[in-house]
Order: structure tokens, then C-alpha cells, then sequence
DNA sequence: CGGAATGTTGATATGCCTCAACTAAAGTGG
DNA sequence: CCACTTTAGTTGAGGCATATCAACATTCCG
């Protein structure tokens, strides 16, 4: 398994040039691993967390609660992703993180993070602009689930995810992991677990994807762009695949 | 009409401390004033801007552009906001900003912007922390356009914008500018126009809110809240009025 | 092997969309 | 200033997609 730091930086250069300098500083931090059960938060909704997260291996998710308990997913994140970099400088937490997976993560505390970015802005900036990408990333899941029927919708969400997947090197022969169930999928697209589940069975019959025990696996990349209406620019890699 | 820099150190100010050095650094910031009208599209979804756009008066919106030509809108922006401060990091737009109203915006060049930030960092903090404050909208817009009904979807957009509109003391006796049409609200809730214009009188009925002729009137504030479940943490200021 | 979690399927209900007509308001030109 | 056009908003009828409820099937796991 890779060390935290090589995820990371692996992560950054997928949108920043990062210079030796800045990639030294990160290996010097001092950071904690940790390991996290499937379901376990990781932060909660209101907690003022002094540490940043960044994904080892496993996938987490960001979510809501609503009111009646129900969730919201908002994002998902593999390795090299730092779910909580907001935390740097929002001090509570307006969402919660976990685990979907059994996943490993790596603590990294404020106060020494935002040390290395005062010595090296250009670090400081390749994190801002990964924040900005999440951004990118929650516009687009506005418009997906907002303005698209429920097939394209799904489909959308499934190029993104394999997309990220692939740039992250976690693709293995058109498949990569997506450890949700279907009620967390309608949780996350906007749909109710029965419509889902007709759904993610209408893919399969097209024979572009198919989601199964955590697994996607893409049989016909380019007919999901299509049906998915997918464009990866708000993805902002430097080097597309 | 306040100056650029005194509208922008107002908004930065209602999630961050400055200090007088980055109060002082904004102020000798050279900056372009424009008049922009209601529909002009300021930056185009593909554009490489070397310019932010700061609004001093005015509303302005970022949206999507659909297949077919339909739009999203995605987010308002008032005085004191920079709406396309990511063009700082992300080369190219992933969306359009235009004006909804008659409106006057400033503009500040990538490269001034960049260098008073590494004098300077607390203030490039600052403008981070502004971004990621976006970032916990544009997740509340996916919770508020996924998952929850139409009413209490639409009450919420109306306490989140009167709510910023105040914090930005853009109010006056209980009612703020809104200047959208019913077939802009729906591209921004994601329902069709018939649905919106419901919508909007059933909220008229009960006497919380009234929206017309591009004026957002607040008459019970207690009750819209409740009605649109709204909790204004996410907007993350420091001094909630 | 039994129990829990997950996924599938069907029947019914409903909220929203589409289409369409119409009203009201605002801007335009004679 | 008034007829004309355009834009914005309202209302209604019908249909469709998705929600809800409920039963059942399947897989996973102890």
C-alpha cells in the first residue's frame, strides 16, 4: 500500500504542478493513520475538528442528516482526497463524514498544515485549488440532480465516478470500486430506493454499466458519456486521460 | 454607492478577521469599474479569465448551461461577493456568470490578486475561507434540490438569500432584492415554471413571504424559517445577526 | 441453518410536467 | 396617448414519472 504522502501528491498533481520543495514539505509532515470501519463517522455535523483528513484507501462519503433522520449524500472520496480541507478554515463542520468502506485515513493536525503553506504558498494554493475543484464538483451534482431525468442522472454519476477512479489509477480492466448500497445511491442521487433499483437495472440492460456488490464495471465508456451527458472539464485535470 | 473595496472588506469581514495591513493591501489593489446590464453574460462557461470579478452592486448569478439550451442556475451573488474568485486556480470556466440585474461589478487582475497573497496570507486566507463558504452553498443547494419538497425547497432559498442579503445590510424594513423571474427561480429549484408559480402563491397564502416584481418581502421570518428548515450554519458567519 | 440486510417487483397514489389558453403588465411605435 | 407586441405570470386538464406501501427474493453472515 501506498504511504499517505505519495496518495496525496499523486492526488494534487492530477490539477497542480507542485514543485520538489512542496512535495518534501508534505513528507515531512507528521501525520496519524488510522482505520475506519464501514459506516463509522469520521467527523460529525457540528463538531470543530483541529485535524484534516486525507484518504489512504476505502471510499468516504460527505452527507446531511435531515430533519427525520434521512441523509443526503454529498460526495464521495478515494484515495489522494481530503474530504475536510474546509476544516482549515470553517471552523464547525456543516456536514458529517464516513466511511462507506472499511478505509484508511490519515490525520494531518491545522496548526502544522497551515505552518507549511505560510513557508510554501504554492502548496497552500495546489490545497486551495483542490478545494475549488470540489466545488466544481457540488455545481455539477446541483445540475445533475436538479435539471436531468433519472437515467441520465445515474449515468452522469457513474462517469464521474469512474472517471475520478481512473485518474486515481484505482480502474482495473473498466471496473473500480463504488461501495454503495442502492438506499445510499438514491440517498445520493435524489431517488427513492425502488426507483433506483429500476433504474440501475435499465443501465445494465443497455449494456454500458453495470453496479454490483460494490463494484462498478463499464462495458462501453463512451456510450455512458453519452447517455450520462458527461463533459470531465469541471474536473479541471491537467492531463486528461 | 460605497466604494469596490469597502463592499468586498464588509463581505470578507463577515466570516474572517483582517487585519488593518490586509484592509490597507485591498484598498491599493487597482481595480477596473463596470456597468454591466440585466442578462449580459460576464465570463462564458470555456473562458480563461485573468481577471475576478467582485460585485459592488447588483446581482449577478453563475449557471450551466443544459443540453438544448435550458439553464441551472446555480448560485446569486450580491455586493461584496466574487463569484468567480475559482478563476484565480481553475484556467477555465465551468460555468457563466451574467447579470440579472442592472448591476456594477469591479475587476481585479489574477496576477495583482496573487501577489498581495503572497505579502500577504491572512488575506489569501481570507479569500479561501470566502470560497469555501461557497462550497457549504453550493452543498446545501444539492441537499435543498434533492431531497427536499418544493415549498419547503423554495422557503429555504428565500431565508438563505434573505438572509445573506441582510448580513450584507442590503435590507430594508423586511425585504431584500431578488430579481428573478418565476422561470429563473424554477431553473434555480429545479421545477417548471407552472410548478413555481403555484409554488410562490401558496407561500404568498400563508403570509411568511411574497416575491414580486423582483422584491423578496420577508412578513414572518420565524414561520419561513420553519417552514423551509432552514438552520444558517452552513453560511458560516462569524457574528450572526 | 436462521436472521438481517439488500435488492426486486407490483399496485396504487400523487406531485410535478407538459401542453395550452388566457390575463396582466410592460415596453414600442404610430 | 393609444393600439400593438412582447414578456411575465396565472390557471386548467391530462399524463407520466416517481413516491409510497407492501410483499417477496436474494445474498450475506453469524
Amino acid at each position: 500500500m501506498d504511504a499517505w504522502h505519495e496518495v496525496v501528491t499523486k492526488k494534487l498533481s492530477e490539477h497542480s504542478r507542485l514543485l520538489a520543495a512542496d512535495i518534501a514539505a508534505l513528507e515531512r509532515l507528521r501525520v496519524t493513520i488510522r482505520a475506519v470501519e464501514p459506516h463509522q463517522d469520521i467527523v460529525r455535523q457540528g463538531d470543530r475538528p483541529d485535524v484534516c483528513v486525507a484518504v489512504v484507501k476505502g471510499v468516504l462519503a460527505r452527507y446531511h442528516t435531515l430533519q427525520g433522520g434521512g441523509r443526503q449524500y454529498l460526495s464521495l472520496h478515494i484515495a489522494g482526497d481530503m474530504p475536510d480541507a474546509q476544516s482549515l478554515f470553517l471552523e464547525r463542520m456543516d456536514h458529517s463524514v464516513c466511511a462507506l468502506n472499511e478505509a484508511v485515513i490519515s490525520l494531518i493536525s491545522h496548526a502544522s498544515f497551515l505552518k507549511v503553506f505560510e513557508q510554501r504558498p504554492t502548496l497552500g494554493f495546489a490545497v486551495w485549488r483542490d478545494t475549488l475543484v470540489e466545488a466544481a464538483i457540488f455545481r455539477q451534482a446541483i445540475t445533475n440532480n436538479s435539471a436531468r431525468p433519472l437515467l441520465t442522472r445515474l449515468a452522469h454519476f457513474f462517469c464521474e465516478q469512474y472517471y475520478r477512479a481512473r485518474a486515481a489509477g484505482l480502474t482495473r480492466s473498466g471496473s473500480c470500486s463504488l461501495p454503495l448500497t442502492q438506499t445510499e445511491l438514491g440517498e445520493t442521487v435524489g431517488v427513492s430506493l425502488p426507483s433506483i433499483s429500476r433504474a440501475v437495472q435499465s443501465l445494465r440492460a443497455t449494456g454500458c454499466v453495470d453496479l454490483r456488490a460494490g463494484t462498478l464495471q463499464v462495458r462501453d465508456w463512451q456510450r455512458l458519456v453519452a447517455l450520462g451527458d458527461f463533459n470531465p472539464d469541471y474536473l479541471h485535470l491537467r492531463d486528461p486521460p
